[in-house]
RNA sequence: GCCUAGGUGGCGGAAUUGGUAUACGCGCACGACUCAAAAUCGUGUCUCGAAAGGGAUGAGGGUUCGAGUCCCUCCCUAGGCACCA
């Protein structure tokens, strides 16, 4: 018997199926189905391919070839996320250009992924490095700027003092630098951001809409952090509340007032609000700095709480410092007394507006606070309205105590009238933060803005004849506006290509290496045509990323990002398949972007994908996750070499639930060999006995049949592939059993359910050993007909008590009385019941009968 | 601390409207083939028990004729968030 030989049978098939164009959606043909199955594109480093992107790519090679069979047009796209860290850093070691890089890198991918027999549609490759790619990623950003959605802010950033470089928060380890072990420091560093909170609400209501894992989704709820609340100012002792009100009114500055704003969720707790806390980046800080009689005090806390990184703070677990602004009062709005305030970090600047009433009665935070510093506790709510019969802090609900007028009342209840009785504001607030969007690094898209002086001065200053100067520049978008100076490019000049540098080092300074080149940093204003610099801060690695998979759906398109025709053939993606590490970052991103393209009426649906599916990591062999320095990594070449492609592929997905975390073990790849090899040795005995004699039809047999296909059917569509995997083992091992007995179109049904699985050897069996003309991935998907899967005898268990005490088995639909006699008739069972008073008999048909006897 | 999954043989895991727990595979043991080994094939493999029978799905309770599956309390593991007012 001929041996199969995968190396090259897979060397053969990957060539012919190029050839044939098997994979390829020459644009979605009228009439048919379509699906858009994509993977998550990966980032091309150099290790090359590892055992988890085999994994979540074998799944959705499997999910494209069955709709294929199925008769869908399914597109099944591939490309690079290559912009990034690692290619930059190598570069500057190897002191080579990234593009030589990646290239590399891509290469050795796209052999991998091929050796794999995945079904990609390579005439849509893309690179988020391609020129012709990004041009489309820097569009978007323009829109996002036009948009108003972009937006300059100083942010820390992490600084190395001996490496003299911008550090990546991944390139923080413990507070040090990953390279040189330096403590890392923080610089404030003007940012490109994006508002990403302008879409909070939608990116959190449409997630109801889409079949994403409950798990992702509640991410993307606690990542949003959305909280209804209220708004309400507190005055300082002494300040004429009318005359506030009135100028609150009148939208006017209110410089002397110094109302403190705080955001709260429970106003009805208000009665208890016995003092304030500032965050101690707060302006009311220095506003008050002249007055304050503990200066040097407040002053040593802020320097203290600026020197604390964020780690420190942590580290210091729940114990909350701070200390009193001495000689501030602030009125309580509800009570009239005048209360202190506080400055502390564990108050957050960038929540809310970065102070808080603190009511300790009923907040665990305030409640430790006060303990701490001796400040009064005033309980407000009580469970049942008495003053003393709850464990203070109470965050419950319940009836008003000590408040006044509202006495007595339900807490919520009367929230609204207190509310209003304080002049408070409904107010939302986020936990999420707008996007940092600038990195100061050279291996990113480019920003396509520049700075012009002039058209800043022209956009600030109001002329001197007094014209709104503003107005008359023309089609001044919302982005100039909010940023002046800043001059977006035409769109026809984009892209705006990444300039060839010759060192890839950081400048020493906070800048990119962009900075180091004028002749790219010098230009033209697009806007007035005077001199003008570029920003040099490039894109952030999820720029690309955010908007790939509509490019694959027309990647060639010079003129438009997408032909509007071809999106909405195919948007929503139907199935994104990825590792839940991207739970929140990209998948939000992307779908942010995603609602701007929508507002723009570039894309015609809400979200970019409809389903998403999470594979779960291929942990090393010892439990832990695969990494260098642990030595537990495998390579799939090895794994291709030693055993095949088809091997890998069906041994990773019959290793447990796609989306479960499982260990590797090359042992139990063994038992999908012997699977493989008994298909191989079934196909060669079918070649020899062409002309035998066509077998007697097995009722039995064919029932196993179509019971098979219904489950490797079910199983596939619902991405249980290790369960469809044990049903095709089953099934082959009784056909090899029996194989005189098994019709050759039997067989030829049993190869099409495992060629999603296993293409090379199937196709090498159809093809080379049983010698049809046409792929069996052309062939049709089997069907199955529930008729013979009807089973004429069924097994039942029979329990008596309860007690499980063996099985009957009967005519399929039995009733209750003929079971009842065959458990009676049967020697074993009998002795059970015989001679007692049967009380009750629960029967459910083919499957149990339970005895209840006395 | 909070949120989300989970906890089933020596191991990966089946059992998805509550209805025969341990499918399928690995490993292991024994047998066949072989001078021998590997490979292959066959048989067995939760546990106590000679058998009849009993006991097991993290622990303990509950609902039910019947619970791995539903409810309550607790323990443990993984992932996420981390003073969010």
């Amino acid at each position: 018997m001929k041996r199969y030989s995968s190396a090259a049978a897979e060397r053969k098939w990957q060539k012919t199926w190029e050839k044939e164009k098997q994979f390829f959606v020459p644009s979605a043909v009228k009439g048919k189905r379509k699906l858009y199955v994509l993977d998550m594109f990966p980032y091309p480093s150099g290790q090359g391919l590892h055992v988890g992107h085999v994994e979540s790519y074998t799944a959705s090679d499997i999910i494209a070839r069955y709709y294929r069979m199925r008769d869908y047009a399914v597109l099944h796209p591939m490309g690079w996320d290559a912009f990034g860290l690692p290619a930059e850093n190598y570069a500057i070691k190897t002191k080579t250009s990234p593009r030589i890089v990646v290239k590399k890198n891509v290469a050795n991918f796209k052999r991998q992924i091929n050796s794999l027999g995945f079904s990609y549609d390579w005439s849509r490759e893309i690179n988020t490095t391609d020129p012709e790619y990004y041009r489309w990623t820097q569009w978007i950003f323009l829109k996002l700027f036009k948009r108003g959605l972009a937006y300059q802010k100083e942010m820390p950033v992490n600084w190395c003092p001996s490496c003299k470089t911008v550090l990546a928060d991944e390139e923080v380890v413990g507070g040090k630098c990953d390279r040189c072990g330096t403590p890392v420091e923080r610089k404030n560093l003007t940012q490109w951001m994006l508002k990403i909170t302008a879409y909070a609400d939608r990116l959190l209501e449409d997630l109801d809409g889409i079949a994403w894992p409950e798990k992702v989704k509640t991410m993307q709820r606690n990542w949003i952090g959305r909280s209804e609340g209220v708004v309400i100012d507190f005055l300082p002792q002494g300040a004429d509340r009318q005359a506030y009100a009135r100028l609150s009114e009148n939208k006017k500055i209110i410089s002397k007032a110094n109302p403190l704003r705080v955001f709260t969720t429970r106003p009805d707790t208000i009665y208890g609000a016995t003092y304030l806390v500032v965050a101690p980046e707060h302006p009311l800080i220095e506003a008050v700095g002249n007055q304050l009689t503990n200066r040097r005090e407040v002053d040593a806390y802020l320097r203290a709480a600026r020197n604390k990184s964020d780690e420190e703070r942590i580290a210091q677990g729940k114990e909350k410092t701070g200390v009193l602004l001495g000689g501030v009062w602030y009125i309580n709005p509800a009570t009239n007394k005048k209360i202190p305030v506080y400055v502390a970090d564990y108050v957050l600047i960038h929540y809310g507006y970065g102070a808080i009433m603190a009511v300790p009665a009923h907040d665990e935070r305030d409640f430790d606070f006060a303990k701490k510093h001796h400040l009064p506790v005033v309980p407000v709510v009580s469970p049942d309205g008495k003053t003393d019969s709850m464990v203070l802090p109470y965050t419950g609900n319940g009836v008003l105590i000590h408040s006044g007028s509202m006495d007595g009342k339900q807490a919520h209840d009367a929230a609204g009238d207190i509310v209003r009785m304080v002049d408070g504001k409904a107010h939302t607030q986020y936990k999420m933060r707008d996007w940092v969007f600038s990195r100061q690094r050279y291996w990113g898209e480019p920003i396509p803005l520049v700075f012009c002086q002039h058209c800043a001065d022209k956009i600030k200053n109001p002329s001197p004849t007094g014209g709104q100067e503003k107005s008359k520049i023309k089609n001044l978008s919302k982005g100039e506006a909010l940023n002046p100076g800043w001059v977006p490019l035409d769109e026809k000049d984009l892209p705006l290509t990444l300039p060839n540098v010759k060192r890839y080092e950081p400048t020493g300074t906070l800048q990119s290496p962009l900075s180091a080149v004028p002749g790219w940093v010098h230009t033209r204003c697009p806007r007035c045509g005077g001199p003008a610099r570029r920003e040099t801060d490039t894109m952030p690695q999820w720029a690309g990323s955010c908007w790939y998979y509509l490019r694959y759906i027309d990647p060639k398109n010079r003129h438009a990002l997408i032909d509007p025709k071809k999106e909405k053939e195919w948007i929503p993606v139907s199935v994104y398949i990825g590792g839940v590490e991207h739970a929140v970052l990209h998948l939000l991103y992307a779908r942010f972007w995603h609602k701007v393209l929508y507002d723009e009426k570039i894309v015609h649906a809400p979200e970019p994908f409809y389903r998403l599916v999470n594979q779960g990591i291929v942990l090393g062999s010892d439990g832990e996750k695969m990494s260098k320095s642990r030595g537990n990594v495998v390579n799939p070449d090895d794994i291709v070499k030693k055993y095949g492609a088809d091997a890998l592929r069906m041994y990773e997905m019959f290793m447990g639930p796609l989306e479960d975390a499982k260990p590797w073990d090359e042992k139990g790849i063994i038992g999908i060999v012997r699977f493989l090899e008994r298909i191989w040795a079934m196909g060669q005995q079918f070649a020899k006995k062409t002309g035998r004699k066509k077998p007697a039809p097995n009722q039995e047999f064919t029932g196993a049949l179509h019971r098979t296909i219904k489950k490797v059917t079910q199983d596939i569509e619902a991405f249980r592939f290790n369960t469809a995997i044990s049903a095709l083992m089953i099934l082959s091992r009784r056909m090899d059993e029996t194989l005189d007995s098994v019709p050759l179109r039997a067989f030829e049904t049993f190869l099409a359910l495992v060629f999603p699985f296993a293409p090379f050897m199937t196709e090498e069996i159809w093809r080379g050993v049983l010698k049809n003309k046409k792929s069996l991935g052309r062939h049709a998907w089997p069907v199955y007909a529930e008729r013979y899967i009807a089973q004429e005898m069924v097994a039942i268990a029979v329990q008596v008590n309860g007690k499980m005490r063996g099985t009957i088995t009967v005519p399929a639909n039995a009733s209750r009385d003929d079971a009842l006699a065959a458990v009676s008739a049967d020697p074993r069972l009998a002795p059970h019941i015989s001679g007692k008073v049967v009380t009750r008999v629960v029967f459910v048909p083919d499957r149990i009968i339970n005895i209840m006897c006395g």
